[in-house]
DNA sequence: CCCTTGTGTGAACGCAGGATGAAACGGAGG
DNA sequence: CCTCCGTTTCATCCTGCGTTCACACAAGGG
């Protein structure tokens, strides 16, 4: 995901915090000129503007984004409670505003809601490890940038697997927790699936399941390398 | 200026006031229905929901609103905390949030940029996908440059999952977004309708949506591809 | 070296979940 | 009241895939 543009440098340390834990990536900058000179290639995803400093400098930032032949959007106001009558002069300026202080889910509520609306969409929930991506929203895989066409039981086997990766699990384990507790079955389903997800993998990554003898199975490295 | 629709009958207490106070006319409504009967000529100016006391009708009311010939706009919602989690799947059935309790200097702030917003025609009237476009204020459909006609159901079916391209949706989900909460049906219903819009898409286009074995369903490709 | 134990391999079975066809239901309009 | 059309439900068929087995192979221990 390309970076948030936050005004002004450094930003509040809250809304640092607050975007950090989120998971969303940030760059500030100090006015427009820095603003261009630090732009990734692919722009940035959005501009969370702190109006409650310095406003003057705020507000003529979020013109000049404003101005660019491709309009920076969605740009996110941060303003005191005293600033909220000022705004209405200035609503061509942002597309949401968010009172200080805020409440860290407030904030990113208002994030997905304006990515949505400009129709950036949301971040997918991904779960990565090496070259192996799996998007839990699609219920779909890839491996080395090529997908993978993995059923129900093996998109959920090596999804557990995977987002414990290092750690070894009985199959007794894996039944439970995969499957279900109430699961009585034959121990050897285990292997046929990590059978058929190492094939599905390719020669290339089916290391990335281990077997550990008379133990089961484990998933990436292990923590002392192998 | 017309009134604005209120949720719930009669609605909170401060909500009224802070209405009162900013000079905005208002009436309350029970739900969809009561809302038809008291509308005035000219319509409603916009719609505050409060969904923190009964989020269930206030959805329903909400998603009631949206389905209108000319749906109803802009759309307020007035939520707790406890209920920001929530609003990312809904995306769809409201403009703007505000958490509660709110400042009434905040409220009539965002009901400005509302209006200032709604007053230029921000809200997207079509849906784009590959060769399938939805017009959502003609309810019409079409894929490749040929018109589809479909039905009521259909369509809403259709527009849900084009909306949401890539993501897979059990049946259940299915269900309660498109159909309603208060749906009690069997879910094989959802099939049914799958089937007609493969039919109706075109051999060439059915696969368009797919079927995720045992989860659901999914519009779409992921930016993997297939 | 054999024996035991544990895991990989190939193939077959059987069932659940989805597709399909058709009939029943219900509301709107004439 | 009847008819039409959209929706829902039911019954049936079919396929994918989860499970199981039998066997071959590898590892470790005495």
């Amino acid at each position: 995901m390309e970076p948030l543009l936050l005004y002004p440098d450094p930003p509040p340390p809250e809304l640092a915090q607050a975007l950090d834990l989120g998971g969303y990536p940030w760059k500030s900058v100090a006015d427009e000129l820095n603003a261009q000179r630090v732009e990734p290639d692919d722009g940035w995803a959005g501009a969370i503007i702190c109006a409650d400093i310095d406003p003057e400098g705020a507000f003529s930032l979020c013109r000049a984004l404003r101005k660019r032949d491709i309009p920076l959007e969605p740009v996110l106001l941060l303003v005191s409670g005293a600033q909220l009558s000022d705004l209405e002069l200035r609503d061509d300026l942002f597309d949401d505003f968010c009172l200080a202080p805020f409440h860290p889910r407030e904030l990113e509520a208002r994030l997905k809601h304006l990515f949505w609306r400009t129709g950036r969409g949301t971040r997918p929930e991904l779960i990565e490890y090496g070259e192996l991506v799996l998007n839990l929203e699609t219920y779909q895989a890839a491996c080395a940038a090529k997908p993978l066409d993995l059923t129900y039981m093996e998109y959920e086997l090596l999804k557990f697997l995977a987002s414990h990766p290092g750690k070894v699990f009985t199959r007794e384990t894996l039944l439970s927790r995969v499957w279900g507790y109430e699961y009585y079955g034959g121990a050897r389903t285990v292997d046929v699936h990590i059978r058929r997800l190492r094939a599905k993998l390719g020669e290339e990554h089916a290391n990335l399941i281990q077997t550990v003898r008379s133990v089961g199975y484990r998933f990436g490295q292990s923590r002392w390398g192998v």
